[in-house]
DNA sequence: AGCCTGACCTAGG
DNA sequence: TCCTAGGCCAGGC
């Protein structure tokens, strides 16, 4: 089965959906993000996903995702690179040296069942 | 159609 | 423990 859905949503697309289905306060992982969709070793082109996602109509907390490290890897890609860290600890998310802390806690596990 | 890039992840030295 | 190398999938040129 290859084809999924007629909507057979590109994969960027369903990047944007899961992202915008993480809560407040919460971070999540490309790693994470990627395996939900059905792609573990697709983690790569999760961000590559975000970097797109500026083309997504809606919005999308990119701030939220997080290397398996709990590292913003991608703060530098934000207007400021200090925009993705405030984001978090606007929202809750304590975050030292670039780095999410009780990234255990904070980590949401993304499931496409609502 | 082929080569390069990228906000990652895992493994080996 | 830090550094290097490879694989991975999709998009851009």
């Amino acid at each position: 089965m290859k084809k999924q859905s007629k909507e057979n949503t590109d994969f960027f697309v369903r990047v944007y959906q899961l992202v915008r289905k993480v809560p407040k306060g919460r971070v999540t992982s490309y790693g994470a993000i990627a395996a939900s969709i059905g792609s573990p070793r697709a983690a790569r082109m999760v961000g590559w996903a975000m970097n797109a996602s500026h083309s997504s109509k809606e919005y999308v907390p990119a701030h939220r995702v997080v290397n398996r490290n709990g590292v913003l890897t991608g703060k530098h890609h934000f207007p400021s690179i200090n925009t993705m860290q405030e984001l978090l600890e606007a929202e809750g998310v304590k975050v030292v040296n670039d780095k999410v802390q009780a990234f255990e806690k904070v980590f949401w596990i993304p499931r496409i069942k609502d």
